[in-house]
RNA sequence: GCGCCCGUAGCUCAGCCGGAUAGAGCACCAGAUUCCUAAUCUGGGGGCCACAGGUUCGAAUCCUGUCGGGCGCACCA
């Protein structure tokens, strides 16, 4: 039996939700429900209101109306079903039509030990059921460091990743290395600008054109230190290539280091270059002609701005318009080289062969190029029948504050905050946590001086204050003598019931945020149970009998010191997912 | 002009596949500290879910339109 498999027989939102559904299998076979509904509406979740009970079910509502019958006279066979399985304590039918169910203590002690045995395995679903995705992010361009523009699509591409495998899917996280566009030969000229200058040039300010960031100087006397001054006066033709590949070489070195310092590692880097000269793009062509997808034609004039030097020239076109596109795209230039497009198409395609499913985090600046990239995985599956669902997620910018005052970028001059500044200044963690505290769909603040403020104001804060509190709770028992202990779990009470049911909802959350691709709602769900939690210790501020650590009462004690480990367990499992530390002290 | 994202409390934002009386934090008001970390907690006031239609048993959620904000609209990358 695997990890997940045992999530599933164990939990308890997994174990309701299979007495459900053999209740509908058993009125199925009573003649009362048709065979072959469709179920996938049908959910099993904590009503909004607890006064409801437990666990609240739609299955009478969702089914009524395809079976032929009314939701009330449904909702009471399977009330009756229901009624007679062990650990539920009552099933009352509301409204419409909902099935409230009430559980026995029992059930949400046993949910304690659940979490004590999967441990970090709790929350862990088969859901995905080992299906290949390629989650493709970051894929900054290989000129220069990564600067704060790319950190919340790095770490929101990761996240997703982590959540995806802890949901069970075979993740593959890629990076998409641009290294065949005009803006490495840039960056060829400007390493070859610091190669002459450490060979002792004056080189004076950096002309118009060329990244002038001193972070080539390093590059161009690695260089001169390999190549003396043999390339100094020689035309370009002779040095370009070696100069690029060179100089891509040590922004990728720089952008890894980046990255490892955000705890960011990718399995595959997929260099565009090596695409083109293994012939990707010329086969996806001849593909794509055949199918008559690619056609030579002529591209209307840019309507955004009039360009003095536009000419229209018959260039090979893919026909996205078939896929909702506004207009057909050029895969070539007319000096025969691919565009950025048509390499891209390519490697989509490459990508779709090894994938069940393909997931892009682009930055929002992109969004006009979304259709036609799905156009090219929509052909994709026209051609050959296998369809591949894609999924582009837009994250939106993020606007660097400090003190309130916008911190200025500007990425001509070379003067941006570089991520590897951010993260020195404020930490990893903060970083992570704080890009996840948003849809990523949505514009964020982040203010410097916010993030770092030690306060229930800072969410990274707040999770991580109470799985310390726990953690230094659980110390100080040992100190007294105690260890966690089940055996008198039976003494926990109302309060603590209910902070047991909080912390069940993880192995739920984690499926709903992995159906949905958003990592921030696991953030979003720790944030609640730590103000769960600080609400339960604080209880025992008024009442010392309330407290976790009772004095004259080792059982008592131990049963819910168990209960606080239960707890940092799930804290732990979530923030593993989100990359974030689960610190012991503060 | 066109495309994409956003619009929920004074502010910053959650709100799951349509579900029951729309939530949290900040700010504001009133409280709690012989304490296992008060870096915290308890209670209170505060809403036309931008607006107008539509779909249906039911809409903040789905569809259409309008308004407002952001991003984008090269054979660039």
């Amino acid at each position: 039996m695997t990890d997940s498999q045992m999530t599933d027989t164990l939990t308890i939102h997994a174990r309701l939700a299979a007495r459900v559904d053999a209740a509908l299998d058993a009125l199925v076979d009573g003649g009362m429900l048709p065979t072959g509904l469709d179920r996938r509406n049908v959910s099993v979740e904590p009503p909004r209101d607890p006064s409801h009970g437990d666990l609240a079910t739609n299955a009478a509502m969702v089914l009524a109306k395809p079976a032929g019958t009314n939701p009330r006279a449904l909702a009471e066979a399977i009330a009756d079903r229901l009624r007679a399985e062990d650990g539920v304590a009552g099933v009352e039918i509301a409204g419409p039509g909902f099935l409230n169910l009430r559980l026995d203590r029992s059930m949400w002690l046993g949910e304690l030990a659940a979490i004590e045995a999967l441990g970090d395995n709790y929350g862990r679903s088969a859901m995905g059921g080992g299906k290949r995705v390629n989650v493709e992010y970051v894929s900054a361009n290989p000129t220069g460091p990564m600067h704060m523009g790319h950190c919340r699509g790095a770490v929101v591409g990761d996240a997703l990743a982590s959540l995806l495998e802890y949901a069970g899917h075979n993740v593959t996280r890629e990076y998409y290395v641009n290294d065949a566009g005009g803006q490495v030969d840039v960056l060829a000229r400007s390493a070859h600008l610091r190669y002459r200058e450490a060979l002792g040039e004056d080189v004076g300010t950096i002309p118009e054109g060329l990244y002038p960031g001193s972070y080539l100087q390093p590059v161009g006397m690695a260089l001169a230190k390999e190549f003396g001054d043999r390339y100094a006066d020689e035309p370009e033709s002779e040095w370009l290539e070696i100069f690029r590949t060179a100089s891509v070489a040590a922004m990728m070195e720089v952008i890894r280091q980046d990255l490892a310092s955000l705890g960011i590692h990718h399995e595959t880097f997929a260099s565009e270059a090596e695409l083109q000269a293994a012939g990707k793009p010329a086969e996806a062509e001849a593909k794509l002609r055949e199918a008559g997808l690619v056609y030579d034609g002529i591209l209307e004039a840019p309507k955004s701005k009039t360009l003095d030097d536009w000419e229209p020239v018959e260039l090979p076109l893919f026909r996205s318009t078939q896929f909702g596109d506004d207009q057909d795209r050029p895969i070539r230039k007319s000096d025969g080289k691919w565009t950025y497009f048509g390499a891209d198409l390519a490697y989509h395609m490459q990508k779709a062969e090894s994938a069940d499913a393909l997931i892009d985090i682009w930055g929002a600046d992109h969004s006009g190029t979304v259709k036609r990239i799905k156009a090219a995985v929509a052909a994709l599956a026209q051609m050959e029948g296998r369809e591949v669902p894609f999924d582009v997620k837009l994250v939106q910018m993020v606007q660097l504050l400090r003190d309130g005052e916008p911190v200025k970028m500007s990425k001509r001059s070379g003067n941006f905050v570089t991520l590897a500044e951010v993260v020195e200044e404020v930490g990893k963690d903060v970083v992570r946590f704080t890009m996840l505290t948003r849809k990523p769909e949505a514009q964020m603040d982040f203010d410097f001086a916010k993030v770092v403020e030690a306060s229930k104001d800072n969410p990274v804060f707040y999770v991580q204050y109470a799985h310390a509190r726990i953690h230094s709770t659980l110390r100080k028992g040992e100190e007294a003598g105690v260890r966690p202990d089940s055996a008198a779990i039976d003494r926990l009470g109302e309060d603590e019931i209910a902070l047991v049911k909080q912390a069940a909802q993880f192995p739920r959350i984690v499926e709903q945020a992995a159906k949905a691709r958003e990592a921030h709602r696991i953030a979003f769900f720790l944030g609640d149970l730590a103000a769960a939690f600080h609400a339960f210790w604080n209880a025992g501020n008024d009442d010392p009998e309330k407290r976790i650590i009772v004095a004259q009462d080792d059982a008592l004690t131990a049963a819910r010191l168990y209960l606080a480990d239960q707890i940092g367990q799930v804290f732990r499992n979530g923030l593993a997912i989100l990359g974030v530390q689960a610190v012991e002290e503060l």
